[in-house]
DNA sequence: ACAACTGATGAAAACGTATTCATACTAAAG
DNA sequence: CTTTAGTATGAATACGTTTTCATCAGTTGT
């Protein structure tokens, strides 16, 4: 046991063989006495808690794990370094908790990294894989699918396919935003993307566009290039290029609106009176007084909730009874970016 | 195998067994294969990886970690609702990739929930733990290091004891913008401080406190209640009950800051002229326009590869050769809170 | 030609747990 | 008192891997 792989070895810990011993009964009665109590007489089982708590005896999840070929353990592959997803890992923690798993942290990565963290995942034997990012398609994710794994898509919409899915109705959020800039009169708007390639960037743009154009109100795509607050930042000097400065921007992401509302106010500009900024997401920055951000918030911690639920589902259950594909609608915040402009 | 603990069946995974009858050699000699190449002879090699690759044969880490009394896994214990642990989980993430190990998200919990946490650290045979928390005093983790289990306190100072430590010299950090608003001429300070019981703010009161006084400015204390927005903005309420304002109000911490500016800014003040503003530890948003917060920077990256390497050096060698406790300058980030006052 | 060494290989044991199966026992029913 | 059903228990096995140990073949040195 020696050799290639150099070991670590702790002082040895307690096992079950070891309390069994000092109770004097089997090791499978400790184990019934720590699975099904009731399985085991009332004398003996008050032996073996008093044994274990002697010896510091804590099960070992790794000899379970390999006994029960479940290891209790859900991999979440997450942009560590993003503020939304850093949102949704906090409250994915907190909902996976009361379940009794356990969170494995992949931070996100490069596309040619991706293929040694799936292999990384499998190694593990998680018993399920969240995927919060929304730089991994879910086609990327069938070799998971593939060995039977179960794959939650968290803030993708995705239509169909093996792997499950919970997400904001991002169009439908930006329909309501681009309502709300034609009731208040905006008759022109740019819409800053953060990714062409993320889906959530199409359907909110999508959302945008059509809903604007019903209202006859021109709508322009500016991209910012990432979700990011320096991107909004730089994508003003695409907006100060423009002919004239639209009546209103739709930035796709929060980050990406507070970049947009300073950069804008860097050059004299004033925020709602001489131009509208609507974001998306909710973060808590948008709640601040130097930003009051109008925008449609994520239900994070029921995204997060159903989001698990729907996952532990899966694991356990042969047959799921949860929706496979979830959309749920975000709320309206209505602070101070937006105004009135008739 | 079926009964009380519902296990779940994925379709079956290839094992290093069905690798070994498909390339006609023994179970041992495709262990070799992947963990000992160059002992085993070129043909059966090829003619393994041919059949591992055929099968989709993925290693098993939890059979692996049984057999090797080592996961690879290091425990991460953070309030993952923290601006400023999520960034440290981050570049916790970031580390621990090109060493191969992996990261086990221990959400942060209210102390009593704590004995569950680390009953569940230890059930899980990880190899080592990093807490990313200033609510945890090093003591509580005596379970764990009793253990033998090697420990890490981030962005704690711990002085001696059984774990290792990395942080910002925070005392220091402290003095250093104290000696910057005194060299720029203020004559009166309020701290703001987050929370009573943590180490790190009684070490950055300590360090504002002792280089004001040297220098016969007066400097008050005023608590905040958490390292939060909210709190600092709450806390505006506090400094306006004073008798006047102080020139300057050193935050314990970026969050922090950023409420106490909006707050100010509500009352009308403006930031520097009426008053300047510091800050602590360097988060994103201190760079961001609205804020410009002259603060001190924590170089979180080299405190994450300086933390991991410290762990991953003690969790390998029975003689480790890092120091047990590190402590690093941050940097002085001038920016546009603090005003010069002759 | 024979001993001594080297290197590749397989059988078997170990890691810690949960479960199956058989056995011994207790209690209820006749 | 006998039969039956049910319960508590221990021995043995499985989970997938790495490593030790023994064996066998091949090579070198004399």
């Amino acid at each position: 046991m020696r050799g290639e792989n150099v070991p670590v070895r702790h002082s040895r810990r307690a096992t079950s063989v070891d309390v069994a011993r000092a109770a004097r009964v089997s090791q499978a009665t400790v184990s019934r006495a720590f699975n099904a109590p009731h399985r085991v007489t009332a004398d003996k089982r008050e032996r073996i808690y008093e044994s274990a708590s002697d010896l510091g005896y804590v099960p070992n999840a790794i000899g379970r794990s390999l006994s029960l070929q479940s290891s209790r353990i859900i991999a979440v592959l997450a942009p560590a370094a993003s503020e939304y997803y850093q949102n949704a890992l906090s409250a994915l923690a907190r909902q996976v908790i009361p379940k009794d798993y356990q969170l494995l942290l992949f931070e996100s990565f490069a596309p040619d990294h991706l293929e040694v963290v799936l292999t990384s995942v499998l190694r593990y034997h998680v018993d399920g894989v969240i995927v919060a990012s929304s730089l991994v398609p879910v086609v990327e994710m069938q070799p998971l699918v593939a060995q039977g794994l179960p794959v939650l898509m968290f803030n993708q919409e995705v239509g169909s396919g093996d792997a499950a899915s919970v997400s904001v109705d991002n169009e439908r959020g930006m329909r309501v935003l681009a309502e709300h800039l034609i009731e208040t009169g905006h008759r022109s708007v740019c819409f800053v993307g953060g990714m062409r390639s993320a889906g959530t960037d199409q359907a909110r743009y999508r959302g945008a566009c059509e809903r604007l154009a019903d209202a006859g109100v021109a709508c322009r795509y500016l991209l910012a290039g990432d979700y990011s607050y320096e991107a909004g930042l730089a994508a003003v000097e695409g907006l100060a290029a423009m002919d004239e400065w639209p009546e209103a921007v739709m930035a796709a992401g929060d980050a990406v609106a507070f970049g947009v509302m300073d950069g804008l106010r860097a050059r004299g500009l004033s925020i709602p009176d001489d131009i509208s900024v609507t974001g998306f997401d909710g973060l808590p920055q948008a709640a601040w007084r130097s930003y009051r951000l109008t925008t449609i918030e994520q239900p994070m911690d029921d995204l997060a909730r159903l989001g698990v639920e729907t996952l532990v589902d899966r694991m356990e259950n042969p047959e799921p009874t949860t929706l496979r594909h979830q959309r749920l609608s975000g709320r309206l915040a209505l602070r101070d970016t937006v105004a009135e402009r008739r």
